[in-house]
DNA sequence: CACAATTACGAGGGTCGTAAAAATG
DNA sequence: CATTTTTACGACCCTCGTAATTGTG
């Protein structure tokens, strides 16, 4: 029988055009790798090299040989790295999600209930992330409003209220309840990883200036360090504690109110029912 | 690095359910190939069967696995067989003819000029002999008509010239020369291996009924056997010497004389050089 | 003389088979 | 108790590396 091995090294030779140096690399004796390449011959029935005494070059049969040898070796490596990542998948759930604040919960609650999985967790656009549930990206997502399709289960999972987070000194700092239009105009501090939050802020707060922080630490520093009004929300006060001399002041919008569901395909309702039957419990809150 | 043993082995325990069997198939002893599928686990670093301490079944990873694996062992058996092909066509001229005379000569012809070489011949119509030159099939056909095209050298070859052969007691034996319509409506021997000349003798003695033979031993015990009528040619008479108690009348229509042609690929020219300077020299003559 | 391929030969590792154990229906 | 898988162990074969040979630019 023929072994890929074989392959390999005539591969190796035919691109590296000398036994010695394919040696080399396949890090083999040269004799060695000879006797290979005569043994490769010998069970094909055909020679595959041209032999000069001092040299060794493909003869066209050879050639055909290295091509088809090339097609086996590829596909070979291919079937090491799909079953490699079917296998990877098999021991995942990858959770979509259109804001932050669920993946707080969520995540630790899968890894809990599901220990032998690897968790995988990310922020996408609603339209993305009910795309990625179609075509197997995520077995589960969470959006802010409900989808009622066949094919799909859907669970509400929790809300959040989003709120001003305002210096003391601020003007408005003493207002019970504010909209957003209230701020529109002045300079904000935002963290970029809000997902879904972003539209909202373009159409209701057009003339803000956003100062946009990617990284959760230098956005939590200058919070704390500058007079700039942010946003913050019941779920990460909750999360975070309150911000030291900051005013959580509710936003009014019916905008700044989300409503989060689970959804995953109707197909893979089994593998995750003991994470539905959690949430869908009585004595679930997102903490 | 993964073998193409390995993977034969699991489509093996796939395919037989159980290692025993598989072992069998395989000849192999069963612990040799139980520690096998583990090595080809470690080496995938994925688990494929299911333990039951006394039965093992394919997980659907492993599923996946000999799903390729079939398709990887496919194609590099059908390197092998390609490879192969290729050698072997490398090493055989094939000869086309649309009749049995020339291939007489041309083939040990061949043999002599190109001693390492295979030369295979067979008899085909003349629309399928210039298709086969075309796409490969033939190095080399036998027309009885020239043709003119760019990419196709084309050389005479010889002649061959018909005859009755008679038995003396036949009421035309005495004739010099005959048409073939004076013997149409007569029972008459005839070889089935003879090439194109079927076509004349369908078109020009429709009302002869034929005794085909299919063995040449056989056709030439009939014909010294009985007082049927039957064919031959110069070529044959050359060939095989003067049938005893027969009479050779040639026949006088146009189509019982054939001018017969060498075709090959004009980018195969050269290699086959030697045989056509020996045809076209002028001491050439078909035996 | 450096470099390349092949042949010879001894050592080591890997795979095989036999034997034994464990488990199941 | 027959069947199946896994583990243990010793033997053997195969491939490897070193060394030597031959041949070339």
């Amino acid at each position: 029988m023929i072994e890929l091995g074989q392959l390999e090294q005539l591969v190796a030779v035919a691109e590296c055009g000398t036994l010695s140096k394919a040696a080399e690399q396949l890090h083999l004796s040269q004799p060695a790798l000879s006797r290979s390449i005569q043994k490769l011959e010998e069970e094909l029935q055909v020679t595959l090299f041209e032999r000069q005494k001092n040299k060794l070059s493909l003869n066209p049969c050879g050639e055909l040989t290295v091509e088809h040898a090339k097609k086996v070796i590829g596909q070979s490596r291919d079937l090491v790295e799909r079953v490699r990542a079917f296998e990877r998948r098999q021991r995942t759930v990858s959770v979509g999600s259109c804001a932050p604040a669920p993946l707080w919960d969520i995540v630790p609650l899968l890894s809990a209930l599901y220990p032998e999985m690897t968790i995988s967790s990310e922020m996408k656009s609603n339209d993305r992330l009910l795309q990625g549930l179609g075509d197997g990206t995520y077995q589960m997502i969470v959006l802010p409003e409900p989808i009622q399709q066949p094919g799909i289960h859907c669970v509400r999972y929790g809300e959040e209220q989003l709120y001003f987070s305002l210096p003391p000194a601020h003007p408005l700092s003493g207002a019970k309840a504010l909209h957003l239009k209230d701020l529109d105009g002045e300079t904000m501090l935002l963290l970029s990883q809000i997902g879904f939050w972003h539209e909202m802020h373009r159409e209701k707060m057009p003339n803000t200036h956003f100062l946009v922080q990617e990284e959760d630490f230098a956005f939590n520093e200058l919070v704390r360090a500058s007079a700039l009004p942010s946003f913050t929300s019941d779920l990460a006060i909750k999360r975070e504690g309150n911000a030291s001399n900051r005013v959580m002041i509710p936003i009014l919008d019916p905008e700044a109110h989300a409503t989060f569901y689970c959804l995953c395909r109707a197909d893979e309702e089994k593998k995750l029912s003991a994470f539905f039957r959690r949430i869908e419990s009585p004595a679930w809150k997102p903490s």
